[in-house]
DNA sequence: ATAAACTTTCAGTAATTTCTGAAACTTCTG
DNA sequence: CAGAAGTTTCAGAAATTACTGAAAGTTTAT
């Protein structure tokens, strides 16, 4: 399991950049290796070609598992387990953006909620609680979009994407194009 | 500069998730103690509303500024500086988004470009070449994709979160609507 | 049922990140 | 220009998070 130059940069790299996307060094750099490999790979061979524990391997690959971006891979014959990658690139990504969403922008709705039942104690507290109002629609508003774009599917949210600034002019025409259908407020 | 319980469940909250959302607990409490305060509030009410040492204040200030979430506010007669947030709620998710896209994409946009750049030395790294570069070109879309949605303007962006599953349907028509003008790619 | 091959758990340690508070710095004011 | 009012910096301490490795657990084969 000799790592290639190209390969071990953009493992150190993304073991680097893994806690900013939610997870740690070792997390990021075990999700890249099992990417860019196209073979199945072992638990035993991560922790070698990582150079850390088999511990640290065992916890980081329940980790990634828990994120539904590795599976297990059975290789017929052999005792162990291997790990591949869950899916394509773009299912990857997804992935990401969704458990993302349940970790950071799920709890604080659910809080929010609750917050917003009590009535205002004062003058402060009512102005607050606009605030947190507005919030709150803006995260629902988030969240339902989100959903939408994900039922959409990769092909349309890519004609979507790759539309660019057509995006504005459709807007324009909205109107004329569905009308009365866009009562959703 | 008493908080009222309303203020301080949502600032502990907003303090728990800080690290989440890319800053830390302090950051994010004081960011929500800022936002939810409809005056504009000093340094030292903000390390004495949440306890915290005159010093972490200080640089708390500084990180949510570096962000352009908070600005300073100058009350005339006063010599001390006041702190206000730097626009309405959804300026301030804009903003988180910004600045993560350029925390969270754009260095790994930058290494990806580099290491596409040399030739494979092998069948292995022409592998993993693709798959980079298959990575590369989703968060290029990505990132065109969001300016684009910034330009829009927070009306028209409303607009098209609240048009919800009518995406899918105006983009079936889109061809009949925009004929000739997609061509993006 | 024993053993071999492999995995997971978790207590303790190491590394990293955050926080404090005292000292240095910067304005303003008289 | 002295000093009062305020802010920033930063070395060291505290808190948090990640990692190791040995022990316990599982599964398969004989």
């Amino acid at each position: 399991m000799k790592m290639t130059p190209l390969i071990t940069s953009a493992v150190m790299h993304f073991g680097e950049m893994g806690s900013r996307w939610g997870f740690n060094r070792t997390v990021g750099q075990i999700l890249a290796l099992i990417v860019l490999n196209e073979e199945p790979i072992s638990a035993q061979e991560i922790a070698d070609a990582l150079n850390i524990s088999r511990g640290n391997t065992s916890m980081g690959l329940k980790e990634l598992q828990s994120w539904r971006l590795v599976k297990q891979h059975h290789v017929p014959g052999e005792r162990k387990e291997f790990f591949i990658p869950a899916g394509d690139i773009w299912t990857l990504a997804n992935r990401v953006f969704e458990e993302r969403r349940k970790r950071e922008i799920d709890p604080t709705m659910s809080l929010l909620r609750d917050l917003l039942l009590d009535a205002p104690a004062n003058e402060k507290e009512a102005n607050a609680q606009d605030k947190l109002n507005e919030i709150h629609d803006l995260l629902e508003s988030i969240t339902a979009w989100s959903e939408e774009l994900q039922n959409l599917g990769p092909e349309k949210l890519n004609t979507l994407m790759k539309l660019g600034s057509g995006v504005g002019r459709m807007l324009e025409l909205k109107d004329k194009l569905l009308p009365g259908k866009n009562s959703v407020n």
